[in-house]
DNA sequence: TGCGGCTATTG
DNA sequence: CACAATAGCCGCAG
């Protein structure tokens, strides 16, 4: 008897698994574990309280690629100590496969097997006559007689005993073959199925991000909250002065004796009608372009700033999400419904560039940060075939080849590009567009028939194999002003969901090749920002990440774009905190320029 | 209490 | 204010 565990090694290299090979899992701690070949030839089951060991020596040993329900697996493993280098993320695929968001067991099973989803069986509150099973088949069985997963199981029964965790891991495996087969049909096999492989890496990476968490200083955070809105209050009624005395900056330029809650947009509207300025709403952007009107105006615009970071950036942000490990966390998910870009909360995504001074590297670590450049109009070369617009990619810059193209600026030329990828149909770049019509035809029209499938409410696929579901459209306002003004918004949304969402597969490969290439150099990606990477690494290896980066970047965008006609390229640094990446410090937004 | 509207932040 | 997201507060309906 050897180490506990060894066993399972020698029973799955005896059925023939192969570093790379399919093995279903299913783990519940204090419970135990169960693992399947995808052959059937060889499942088991433990009843351990420490999975960790067996999965880590069979990861060592083998390093099979887990077939997984959902990452919930992937995130009950990391905290019993063990990484997994690859996973089958069977419900990451099944979104990929099959759009919107919902993935869970009993929805994946029945979508594969053809069984009507009305007709999916919900857990019963509990068992009227205490008789579970009884003419219902075998209830140590997953699959009902009617072919539905039983509801008992995909409710969390699959975790009773270790022997029902055998056979999930088995219906896991299974599942997985049925889930490649579907993708097969989809004809462009070979790209959806590496889509499928990155997007599960995918979701390795957010378990991964969103336990480590970003580090952020807490200190420089607090300082930079303070230059907003002053010291961290120390009683509820400090706060409440710290507000008024904040109100009363804006107030003081408003007629005397007004009542007038900043908070509240129809009352600041009327505000400013009364000190004779009329507008539709109080958005910034407005309220800039009439600064000089009155004084109020930028008190207000200082206002609003300082609110934003009370409410949202300030102590409470930080005391509910900032860790005394100095790690800011949120929860990460692979992908949205929608276009399948990831997302983050707890305002890792859109955390104000002001708070970047206060993400720092740890002692002796760097942070190696990469940008994508003009990722959009590359993804629509590479998903339109246009060799024209492909051609552009080869320089740095790619909105100067077709400036000259068109025969106009390089402003004109971008702000076309991207109004031909949003549906722009309105303001002074239409004259642009058509010319941008004229010289990339293939491109264009490939965004016009999403638009096109989009108005009329027909499913898209991306280019890696994502179904994108439009619809359902209201039949019963067909016609209408209002449907004309909806089917518009869906074709906008089609036509930008194929290069947003391709966009996202792609930086998703890109994402996985780092985490998969990066780990013998100690690197932890710590923030995806859609087209951003912040890896966090030991700083002897900073210079050999930043190369990675670029290496890794080429090696997906090769086997993305096979041909290799669409380049793709990246802006690549290594920096002690995140601030001092300079996005290019202009007045007003818009970067771009790699 | 839930939800749509408005606003601000990010790519 | 074209595409996407998270998030907070206000105002109103139930």
């Amino acid at each position: 008897m050897g180490e506990p565990g060894r066993d399972v090694v020698e029973e799955l290299c005896r059925a023939g698994v192969v570093r790379g090979d399919l093995v279903g899992l299913a783990v519940a701690p204090g419970v135990g574990l169960g693992m399947a070949t995808t052959t059937g030839k060889m499942s088991v089951a433990r009843s351990i309280e420490d999975l960790s060991v067996v999965v880590r020596l069979v990861e060592d040993a083998l390093r099979p690629r887990w077939v997984l329900w959902s990452n919930d697996t992937a995130a009950t493993l990391l905290r019993a100590g063990v990484q997994i280098a690859t996973c089958w993320d069977i419900a990451a695929v099944h979104r990929l496969l099959f759009g919107r968001w919902r993935a869970d067991p009993a929805l994946v099973w029945a979508q594969l097997q053809h069984l009507a989803l009305g007709t999916i069986p919900t857990a019963a509150p509990a068992d009227l006559f205490g008789d579970v099973g009884r003419g219902d088949g075998d209830p140590d069985d997953p699959i009902r007689p009617d072919g539905h997963l039983r509801p008992e199981w995909s409710d969390g029964g699959w975790c009773a005993t270790p022997e029902r965790l055998r056979r999930w891991a088995e219906l896991a495996a299974r599942v997985a073959v049925l889930q490649q087969a579907r993708l097969g049909e989809l004809g462009d096999g070979p790209r959806v199925a590496s889509t499928a492989r990155s997007e599960s890496a995918a979701e390795l990476l957010c378990v991964e991000m969103s336990v480590d968490g970003l580090p952020v200083d807490r200190a420089v955070a607090e300082g930079i909250i303070a230059g907003f809105i002053g010291r961290r209050p120390r009683t509820e009624a400090e706060a409440a002065y710290q507000r008024a005395r904040r109100d009363a900056e804006v107030l003081r330029h408003a007629p005397p004796g007004v009542e007038v809650d900043l908070r509240s947009p129809g009352q600041v509207k009327s505000l400013l009608s009364r000190i004779g300025v009329e507008v539709p709403d109080t958005r910034a952007w407005r309220l800039r372009t009439l600064q000089e009107a009155h004084p109020l105006i930028e008190a207000l615009l200082v206002w609003r700033k300082a609110e934003r970071v009370a409410t949202t950036f300030g102590y409470g942000w930080l005391d509910e999400h900032l860790g005394a490990d100095g790690r800011l966390r949120g929860v990460w998910t692979g992908s949205d419904g929608a276009a399948g870009r990831m997302t983050a909360s707890g305002g890792l995504h859109n955390m104000p560039a002001e708070m970047r001074g206060a993400v720092v590297a740890e002692p002796g670590h760097a942070f190696v940060r990469a940008d994508l450049g003009q990722i959009e109009p590359r993804v629509l070369a590479a998903i339109s075939r246009d060799n024209q617009l492909a051609r552009a990619t080869a320089e740095d810059d790619m909105y100067a080849p077709v400036a000259a193209q068109l025969g106009v600026d390089r402003a004109t030329a971008k702000v076309a590009m991207l109004g031909a990828m949003y549906g722009q149909t309105t303001g002074h770049g239409l004259r642009a567009l058509r010319r941008l019509e004229a010289a990339y035809p293939v491109a264009m029209r490939h965004l016009a028939d999403a638009a096109r499938s989009g108005q009329a409410g027909r499913d898209l696929r991306t280019y890696g194999g994502r179904l994108i579901i439009l619809g359902p459209v209201n039949t019963a306002e067909v016609g209408t002003h209002e449907d004309r003004g909806a089917a518009a918004a869906r074709g906008r949304y089609g036509r930008n969901a194929l290069v947003q969402g391709a966009a996202a597969e792609l930086f998703k490969t890109w994402a996985a090749t780092v985490r998969a290439r990066g780990t013998r150099l100690a690197a932890r990606i710590v923030l995806c920002l859609h087209d951003e990477l912040l890896v966090h690494v030991p700083i002897e290896h900073s210079d050999a990440v930043a190369r990675l980066l670029d290496d890794c970047l080429q090696e997906a965008g090769h086997r993305w774009v096979p041909d290799d006609s669409v380049r793709f390229v990246a802006d690549i640094g290594v920096f002690e905190r995140w601030s001092d990446a300079k996005q290019e410090v202009r007045p007003n937004r818009d970067p771009d320029i790699s």
